[in-house]
RNA sequence: GCGCUCUUAGCUCAGUUGGUUAGAGCGCACGCUUCACACGCGUGAGGUCAGGGGUUCGAAUCCCUUAGAGCGCACCA
C-alpha cells in the first residue's frame, strides 16, 4: 500500500497537484482523448463571468454542476468540451475602474480620454481575468483552456460585427430616436432589463397649471410639468368630457406652456384626480400618449446630468432641486390643491443605482416584432417557439412559464451604449451617408461613439466560441450546445438573448437543455455582495476544507432554481467525508494486498467494475448480493444525473459509502478477513475492491481530486486517470 | 394588476412518476482512545410534513381554500 495513506487526506497538497497532473494530460480538450471507440460530442459552454473581480459561490456552484456533468460524460465516452471564458461586462466593468481612478486620482473618464481609459480598462481587465481563471482550476473544472474566449476579443468582434450587419441589412436592426432610460450617473442608457425598481415613499402633489386653469392635475414630479403639453383624461370620464379637445395658455413657473386637454383610454380614472399632465420627453407612457394625438415631442427640459434647461427660475437646477422649486412656487400662488404620501417604484440603474430619467434619445436598436426575412416570423416568436416546442427544456420546469411571460411583454431592444469600453457600433457615418459594415470604413468615415450592449455579444457566445461566421469544424462538431447552467436571475438577460442570436444567425437552438441554478445565500440568507463583505471566496473555502468538500457541500441537496444558504459548518462535514474515503481507501488496500494474506485477491480484468458480473464464481452469494446492491445504486446514480437531479446522485453516493460500505461492509469484512476460510477472504477482497473502485467511479464527477488520488494507487487501475476512466456499466 | 415559488426535526435543506415505521448534513444528549478513520465509532432525543376541505384503498406528494414569506413582469400621472 502507498504510504501515503498513512496520514489523514490532505487536500490543499492534493488538490493543486493533481489539477496540474489532469492539465499537462491534455484531456481537458477532446481532440487530445483517447482513441478507440467513436466518441459522440458532447458540449457545455461556460457562462463567462464577469471580468469585474473574484469569483464568489455561486459561480462555484455553477462550475460544479458544470463540471459533474461534463466530467460524468467524458467517462461515459463522449467527447466533451467544456469551454471557458471570460465576459467583458461593459457597463460593470467601466464604471467600476471609473471608480476606482476618481478614487485614486480625482480624474473623470473625460480627463482621461477614450484612449487612455480603454487602456486602463484592459488593464485591469487582464488582472481580473487572470484572478477567475485561477479560481476556475481550483474548483477542479475539466475545462477545455486551449479554447478559452472572451466576449470583447478579436475573434469575437468579427462575430458582433457580421451579425449586427445582418440584422441591419435584415431590417432588424434600426436607429430611433424614442424615450430611452437614460442613467445620469452611468452617463448612458440601458434595455429594459438593467432596471431595478426600489420602492419609496414619493409625494403626490395635486395642483393646477393656472388660476383659470379648469382640471386639477396629480403629479409625483412637479419640475418636469414645465415641459407639459397636453393633459390626459380617460374618455368616459363625465367630469372631463367637457374640455377635451379645448386648448390653454399658461405660464408655469416662469415657463410658458401650452396645454391641449385629449382623451386616452390608457389614463386611469381612479387614480389621482383622474388626468394626467402629459410630458411626452420625460416619461414612455406620455411620449405614447402623444404619439397618439398628434402632439409635440419636441419640448425637453432635462438634460443627460438630470438638471433642467426649461428657462426661468429653474434653469441649471437638479432635478430634485428644481421639484421644491416648482412646490414653492405653486404654494405662493396658490395652485397647488393637496399634497399625500404614495408608495412608489423609482427606476434604479442596475450597475450604477443612478436614478433613470427617461429621455428621448437617437438610439439603435433590435425590432422585436418585425417579420425575420426568409422565417416568416418575429424575433419574439423565434425566442419562444424552440422552448414551447420542447427543443429547448428548461430546467426547472416552471421557469418556461416565467419565460413565456417576459417574452409577451417584451418590447424593442436597446442595444447602444453611450460608454468607451464594449464592441464599438460598427457604423460609419459621412455628413448624411451612412455605412454598416464588418470591417471599418476607409477614411473620412466617422464610427458611431457609442458601443454594444454587453449582451448583444454574450448573446452569440455559444457559436462565437466555435469560430462563427467562419464554418469551422468545431462549429459543425459541438454546435448546437448540449447543456448551459447559468443562474435563474440571467434568464432574460442572457438565455432569452442567446436564443434569439442563434436562431437570426444558425436558425437553430443554442443549447438544448438550460439548468438553472439557485442563488448561494449567506446564513442570514443574504446575497453575497462586496458592500455587505459577507462574500466567501471559493479559494479560501478550498484552501480550508478542499475543493471537492465546496463542491458537495453545494451540490447535495441543492435544487434546481431553489436558492441555498451556505455555512462553512456544511463544506467541514465533507471534508470529513473526504478524509473518511481516504480511510476506508486505506483498510481496503492494506486488506487486499497482492501476496498478502488473500494473494488469489490480485486484480485481473475481471474485478474490474461489473467484471464480476460475468463471473460469479468469483465471489460467494453473500457477496454477491453486496456487489447486487452497488449495481442497483450505480443504475439510480446514472439515471440521475441524466436526468439532471445531481442533488441527488450526490446524496445517494454519499450515503452508500458512509452508511453502507463503510458502517456495514467493512465491519461485517473484518472477522472474513481475519479467519481461516481462504475462499471466503479471497470472495471479500474481490468484493472490497470492486466496490471501492465503482464508488471512485461514482464519485470522481462530484469529488474528482480524492477520488483521482485514490484511485492513482488503486490496483484495478485501467487508464492513466479516473478522469477518463469508464463509467461503471449500467446493466 | 398578471404570473411564479416557498412553508417538512433546533438550523439549512432533500423527498424524482401519490405506496411499507417521513430522510440527510450540522447541532443536541449519553457512552466509547474498539488493531481504516476522534476529520472517528455506538446509542438516542427531536417532525399532528403552515391551517382547513376534497380526490383516492392509500397524500408531505394531486385539486380547492385560508394565512404567512419570497420572486418575476407590468403599472407607477
Amino acid at each position: 500500500m502507498d504510504e501515503k495513506f498513512l496520514k489523514p487526506y490532505n487536500p490543499q497538497e492534493t488538490e493543486t497537484r493533481v489539477y496540474e497532473a489532469w492539465e499537462t494530460s491534455g484531456y481537458f480538450n477532446p481532440d487530445n482523448l483517447p482513441e478507440g471507440k467513436e466518441r459522440p460530442p458532447f458540449t457545455i459552454m461556460m457562462p463567462p463571468p464577469n471580468a469585474t473581480g473574484i469569483l464568489h459561490m455561486g459561480h462555484a456552484l455553477g462550475l460544479s454542476i458544470q463540471d459533474i456533468i461534463i466530467r460524468f460524460e467524458r467517462m461515459r465516452g463522449k467527447a466533451t468540451l467544456w469551454l471557458p471564458g471570460t465576459d467583458h461586462a461593459a457597463i460593470a466593468t467601466q464604471s467600476k475602474v471609473e471608480k476606482q481612478i476618481k478614487k485614486e486620482e480625482g480624474k473623470s473618464r473625460h480627463d482621461l480620454g477614450r484612449e487612455e481609459l480603454l487602456k486602463r480598462i484592459e488593464t485591469f481587465v487582464a488582472e481580473s481575468r487572470a484572478t477567475i481563471q485561477k479560481q476556475v482550476r481550483v474548483m477542479g473544472a475539466s475545462c477545455d483552456w486551449s479554447r478559452e474566449a472572451f466576449t470583447l476579443d478579436a475573434e469575437r468582434n468579427r462575430a458582433v460585427n457580421t451579425i449586427f450587419k445582418r440584422m441591419y441589412d435584415a431590417g432588424l436592426i434600426y436607429r430611433g430616436n424614442r424615450i430611452v432610460n437614460w442613467d445620469p450617473k452611468g452617463q448612458t442608457t440601458i434595455s429594459d432589463d438593467e432596471i431595478v425598481y426600489e420602492e419609496r415613499t414619493a409625494k403626490l402633489y395635486t395642483f393646477r397649471y393656472a388660476k383659470d386653469f379648469p382640471i386639477p392635475v396629480a403629479t409625483t414630479r412637479p419640475e418636469t410639468k414645465v415641459g407639459d403639453v397636453a393633459v390626459a383624461v380617460h374618455p368616459d370620464d363625465a367630469r372631463y368630457k367637457e374640455f377635451v379637445g379645448k386648448e390653454y395658455d399658461a405660464v408655469f413657473c416662469d415657463v410658458p406652456i401650452h396645454i391641449k386637454v385629449v382623451a386616452d383610454k390608457e389614463v386611469d380614472p381612479t387614480f389621482g384626480t383622474g388626468a394626467v399632465g402629459v410630458t411626452p420627453a420625460h416619461s414612455q407612457t406620455d411620449w405614447d400618449i402623444a404619439d397618439r394625438h398628434a402632439l409635440s415631442h419636441e419640448v425637453i427640459v432635462i438634460n443627460e446630468y438630470a438638471k433642467m434647461t426649461a428657462s426661468g427660475r429653474l434653469n441649471g437646477l437638479k432635478t430634485t432641486d428644481a421639484r421644491e422649486q416648482v412646490v414653492a412656487w405653486l404654494r405662493g400662488e396658490g395652485l397647488l390643491e393637496k399634497e399625500e404620501d404614495v408608495r412608489q417604484n423609482i427606476a434604479t440603474a442596475e450597475r450604477t443605482g443612478g436614478i433613470i430619467e427617461p429621455l428621448p434619445k437617437l438610439q439603435w436598436w433590435v425590432n422585436v416584432n418585425k417579420e425575420v426575412p426568409g422565417r416568416g416570423k418575429s424575433l419574439k416568436d423565434l425566442m419562444l417557439e424552440p422552448v414551447k416546442g420542447g427543443k429547448i427544456t428548461i430546467i426547472p420546469e416552471h421557469f418556461e412559464k416565467t419565460y413565456y411571460h417576459w417574452i409577451e411583454n417584451l418590447r424593442d431592444w436597446c442595444i447602444s451604449r453611450q460608454i468607451w469600453y464594449g464592441h464599438r457600433v460598427p457604423v460609419w457615418y459621412k455628413g448624411e451617408e451612412i455605412q454598416v459594415g464588418v470591417e471599418p470604413a476607409e477614411a473620412g468615415w466617422e464610427q458611431d461613439e457609442d458601443t454594444l450592449d454587453t449582451w448583444f455579444s454574450s448573446g452569440l457566445w455559444t457559436f462565437s466560441t466555435l469560430g462563427w461566421p467562419d464554418d469551422t469544424a468545431d462549429l459543425r462538431r459541438f454546435h448546437p450546445t448540449d447543456t448551459i447552467v447559468p443562474a435563474y436571475e440571467i434568464l432574460f438577460f442572457w438565455i432569452a438573448r442567446m436564443i434569439l442570436m442563434t436562431e437570426f444567425a444558425l436558425g437553430d437552438i443554442p443549447f438544448k437543455t438550460v439548468y438553472l441554478t439557485g442563488i448561494i445565500r449567506d446564513t442570514q440568507g443574504r446575497k453575497f455582495s462586496k458592500s455587505l463583505g459577507n462574500g466567501i471566496d471559493p479559494i479560501d473555502i478550498a484552501a480550508k476544507f478542499g475543493a471537492d468538500a465546496a463542491r458537495m457541500a453545494l451540490v447535495v441537496g441543492n435544487t434546481p432554481g431553489t436558492d441555498m444558504r451556505m455555512s462553512e459548518d456544511k463544506i467541514k462535514g465533507y471534508k470529513h467525508f473526504a478524509n473518511k474515503l481516504w480511510n476506508i481507501a486505506r483498510f481496503i488496500l492494506e486488506n487486499t494486498e497482492a501476496g498478502g494474506s488473500e494473494g488469489s485477491a490480485i486484480p485481473d480484468s475481471k474485478t474490474r467494475p461489473n467484471g464480476l458480473e460475468r463471473y460469479p464464481e468469483l465471489l460467494n452469494p453473500s457477496d454477491r448480493t453486496h456487489f447486487k446492491a452497488l449495481s442497483a445504486l450505480t443504475t439510480d446514480v446514472t439515471r440521475d444525473i441524466e436526468e439532471y437531479r445531481p442533488y441527488l446522485a450526490a446524496e445517494k453516493i454519499y450515503h452508500y459509502v458512509w452508511h453502507e460500505l463503510a458502517d456495514k461492509i467493512l465491519e461485517e469484512s473484518k472477522p472474513i478477513l481475519n479467519g481461516t476460510d481462504d475462499a471466503a477472504r479471497a470472495s471479500r477482497a474481490r468484493l472490497l475492491l470492486t466496490l471501492l473502485d465503482t464508488s471512485l467511479r461514482l464519485l470522481h464527477p462530484f469529488m474528482p481530486f480524492v477520488t483521482e488520488e485514490i484511485y492513482q494507487s488503486m490496483p484495478t487501475k485501467d487508464s492513466d486517470f479516473l478522469m477518463i476512466a469508464h463509467w461503471p456499466v449500467v446493466e
